[in-house]
DNA sequence: TAGATTGTTAATCGATTAACAATC
DNA sequence: TAGATTGTTAATCGATTAACAATC
């Protein structure tokens, strides 16, 4: 793989790859090229060029891009060739929402604990896992060696909640909480917060 | 306001930066520095200020910005000044969740009517909405003039959908489901896709 | 007043696009 | 072979940053 950094927009771009290029192989497509696979991103065949061909020489002239090798280096590259576990703190309904969902695991993600601080929600069962105690959510975390966390409590709660999940060792997290979070430089975070992509879109009406 | 097209990248941060502002009007702050809010949002404090000045002259030298003032100016340049009246099309557990979100309404937003297509859901309450059949939802978007939905349906149906509401009018769609959408040029899109996001942070893990 | 902070300019940095030789 | 499409270069375009005069 290559060593230069790459740049973080075109991280950005991969998973959008590849899920379009999993629904292709889905449907039965083998091949395709920047072209096609363009117009069903909305992005230029250039740029998707460009951004592949920073990873390798993954296509053929003539002939494009064949579906299932560009799925597995694409995996390979975003560490998704793996099954990752995953936490999700606050059994809240976005919380159960995100628990029940079934479009994790062909992705490569499998939640396998919930934490909540309510004692009226902890040992409820979520599909076929239990809602623990957010008090032992460190050390829980930090045994099993869980890297990855999706925040879905109220703002009020989610920076110090997020120092506890960073002090357990949780390097990604997916905050749901409509809050900016300050973490180290080692830790990575992005942001769901369906009222703030609402109101870049109202901008335009 | 400014004549000329302001980058959609500022558009996107704008959000943000209203959600900061909010969050400290709330805890009783009255002002405000771009150093500080920067550092809130993780954002430099020349940006805060190149962004911000796109739109007027908001702040004071010596003691920066009036946060009850910045936060009008704000939401008139978003639009969220107002109510606006939001669809969710599908009714499964992301729906639901959306549906009892308590966030929406001092950020812009009012959900009004809940879609799906499952004859077993129709006619079923969520708080005080009833869900109603996706049939209807031509009619129903146009003559009420609704321009915001949020897509909370599978991948396999979300391109149909979405069709028929461009044809109802909509102009603003919140994507839940795991595929991009082709829509015209004058509708806005915005994704939300866990799994996406995710994927993005393995990369550097 | 002195200190702080804006708004803005110019310089730097980075991303996108267009074009085309290479080649399947 | 002829046509198609990649990978890559150079040019263009756009965004970020640093610096500072203006001024509260």
């Amino acid at each position: 793989m290559n060593a230069e950094k790459i740049p973080d927009i075109i991280i950005t771009r991969l998973p959008v790859y590849l899920r379009a290029l999993q629904r292709m192989a889905d449907q039965g497509v083998k091949t395709t090229s920047s072209q096609e696979l363009g117009e069903h991103v909305g992005i230029s065949a250039a740029q998707i060029r460009k951004d592949i061909s920073q990873f390798g020489e993954f296509g053929k002239q003539g002939t494009g891009y064949s579906i299932s090798y560009l799925l597995d280096k694409l995996r390979e590259i975003l560490k998704v060739d793996r099954l990752w576990d995953v936490i999700i703190v606050g059994a809240g309904d976005m919380g159960h929402a995100l628990a029940r969902y079934q479009g994790f695991v062909n992705r490569g993600f499998n939640v396998v604990m919930i934490f909540d601080n309510d004692k009226s929600k902890i040992g409820q069962k979520i599909g076929d896992i239990t809602v623990e105690d957010t008090a032992d959510m460190i050390e829980r975390v930090k045994v099993s060696g869980i890297k990855i966390a999706m925040l879905t409590i109220p703002a009020s709660v989610a920076q110090e909640t997020t120092d506890q999940l960073v002090k357990a060792g949780v390097k990604a997290i997916l905050n749901y909480a409509p809050i900016s979070l300050n973490v180290p430089d080692d830790v990575k975070v992005q942001y769901i917060d369906p009222a703030t992509h609402l109101q870049k879109m109202t901008y335009y009406l």
